[in-house]
RNA sequence: GUCCCCAUCGUCUAGCCUGGCCUAGGACACCGCCCUUUCAAGGCGGAAACACGGGUUCAAAUCCCGUUGGGGACGCCA
């Protein structure tokens, strides 16, 4: 048999990491065994889906190329996709449940309700429905129905127990005594989640449900749906929770969740799949973690993944993140950084090939120091915005300055830079060597300084490269004018 | 409150099913050294865990029970 898996969120919100994890984990299942992935809507919480959240989840989906061959957007034989368009075949399946008694309306209020919780809540008794109106005779109920009072459709939970071998969580029961007899069709006649997942599920011939943990009460009361209707039930696998850094459920109190906030940062999406696919799995072979799609759909393995949660982690995926990114080779890399620099304006939209080389070697320059593309913004922060009254002050760079000699350097460097109509690296390695011979300095007490000369900062890429692109920077029409060597020593010395 | 699930370095995990090869392996982070014209990156090394208590067994991280800790479910949400 095909192996058809799906994926179902709920349009009432951003798709954050748990969700895309089970994504992921549904997606890798499929494509490993050549089976369907199907992405089916969710929306039958009228109040809180909404489009433009099922839109931005599709948009995230496919950024992280975890595309479906059936679903909303592409249709095929088992639509349609989206439950608020099916709602006419609960209708129907709910019916059958009903003339075989198998299901009941109960006209219970919703203070009723509540009062009956309180009441089991005090008594240390469990909190589920009392069964109260099963002994409404069907044809009363119905015709009550039909006079236009309110009900909704109960499933009559039969006695005894529940179980199911779970992939990943093995052997699962409970005593269906704990099941209180749940809804199926809400009062304004929609269907409730649990009865749309089974006659979808169903319908759409999902040979396994792999979703969170947190369904898997759920998932008794749908065997007992499928079961009722004579329905094969699907495999079931459920995935741990993914938690927070202080233990919690991971939201977005710990920074970002939401997928459109990692693609704003910069983050791969083969590296934002590659970590999440390690969060709660590990491939057979050990010490293999950085890993392409490929590679994971070829080693994933649902039997493996574990039953306890996982915390998220941010230094490992921005580990995952710069593995990925130093796989990338340097076009591929400024296409990528480029729309950073463009937010800035610090590029133009559209520039030049002679701009795209020199910004190739702008990103070559500060690329081993990137975790995630937006880092650019800070570490190429020297070139573009050179602020000596600024950065001088800083902590770092007066230790540097107050070393022996170092004023000394960068004066001597200012005289000899400034006696230089233009510059190139030939030059200013040859300025170096006067440098050194003027004062007696080399090595650290030599360079820091100059480092400090040119980009008023105590750290940064090499000092040869950023020569170079700084005077080829201060020849290009930019938006922002770059500062040649000459005038940054200038501007420095100003500000000592 | 009732029920269910989980438990290896700070974190992700290998090993657990099928006890001995575990003096518990790898990765991130951390610390140190090397490299280096700084900071990184890279290379090398270090510290770091079987939650606790009972069993079973010649032998337990691995099997069983209990305790503790954590998580989840109990909706006319999904």
């Amino acid at each position: 048999m095909t192996v058809r898996v799906r994926f179902a969120p709920s349009p009432t919100g951003h798709l954050h990491v748990g969700n895309v994890r089970t994504a992921l984990y549904n997606w890798l299942f499929a494509r490993q065994k050549k089976g369907t992935f199907i992405l089916r809507v969710e929306d039958t919480d009228l109040a809180r889906s909404e489009r433009r959240f099922e839109e931005q989840l599709m948009e995230d989906l496919r950024w992280l190329s975890l595309v479906w061959t059936e679903g909303v957007d592409v249709e095929g034989e088992h639509g349609p996709y989206r439950q608020t368009e099916r709602f006419d075949l609960y209708r129907e399946y709910a019916e059958r449940l009903l003339n075989e008694g198998k299901a009941y309306h109960c006209f219970c209020s919703a203070q009723e309700l509540e009062q009956e919780r309180q009441r089991q809540l005090a008594a240390g008794q469990p909190l589920r429905y009392s069964g109260k109106c099963r002994i409404v005779p069907p044809r009363k109920a119905r015709r009550r129905v039909q006079e236009g009072e309110k009900a909704v459709l109960r499933m009559k939970v039969r006695v005894g127990t529940v179980a199911f071998e779970d992939i990943v969580f093995g052997p699962l029961h409970i005593e269906c005594s704990e099941i209180g007899d749940f809804v199926l069709l809400r009062s304004d006649g929609s269907a409730q989640y649990n009865f749309a997942c089974v006659v979808d599920d169903t319908l759409m011939e999902i040979t396994a449900v792999i979703r969170g943990e947190g369904h898997i009460s759920n998932t008794y009361r749908q065997l007992l749906l499928y079961e009722a209707f004579g329905f094969k039930p699907p495999h079931f696998a459920h995935l741990s929770t993914i938690l927070g850094k202080d233990g919690s459920k991971l939201s977005k109190r710990h920074g970002a969740t939401s997928i459109d906030e990692f693609r704003q940062q910069g983050y791969l999406p083969v590296a934002l799949v590659n970590y999440l696919a390690l969060l709660g799995w590990a491939p057979r072979k050990e010490g293999r973690e950085i890993l392409t799609l490929e590679q994971l759909i070829a080693e994933f393995d649902l039997s493996r993944v574990h039953r306890s949660p996982a915390t998220f982690d941010w230094e490992k995926l921005n580990w995952v993140n710069r593995s990925h990114l130093k796989k990338l080779d340097r076009s591929h890399l400024t296409e990528l950084v480029t729309p950073y620099l463009q937010g800035r304006a610090w590029i133009p939209s559209e520039p030049s090939p002679e701009i795209k080389h020199w910004i190739g070697d702008v990103i070559e320059a500060v690329f081993k120091y990137l975790n995630k593309l937006e880092d650019v913004l800070r570490d190429a922060e020297l070139i573009f915005d050179f602020s000596p009254e600024k950065n001088l002050s800083e902590t770092h760079v007066q230790e540097v300055l107050s070393a022996d000699g170092a004023v000394e350097v960068i004066r001597e460097f200012h005289t000899r830079v400034q006696q230089h109509q233009s510059l190139d690296l030939e030059a200013y390695k040859g300025i170096i060597a006067e440098v050194k011979e003027a004062t007696g300095q080399k090595g650290k007490n030599l360079f820091h300084p100059v480092r400090v000369a040119l980009t008023a900062q105590s750290s940064g890429p090499e000092l040869d490269k950023l020569v170079c692109i700084f005077e080829q920077g201060s020849r290009l029409e930019l938006p922002v004018k770059i500062l040649g060597v000459k005038e940054r020593v200038q501007a420095v010395v100003e500000h000592l």
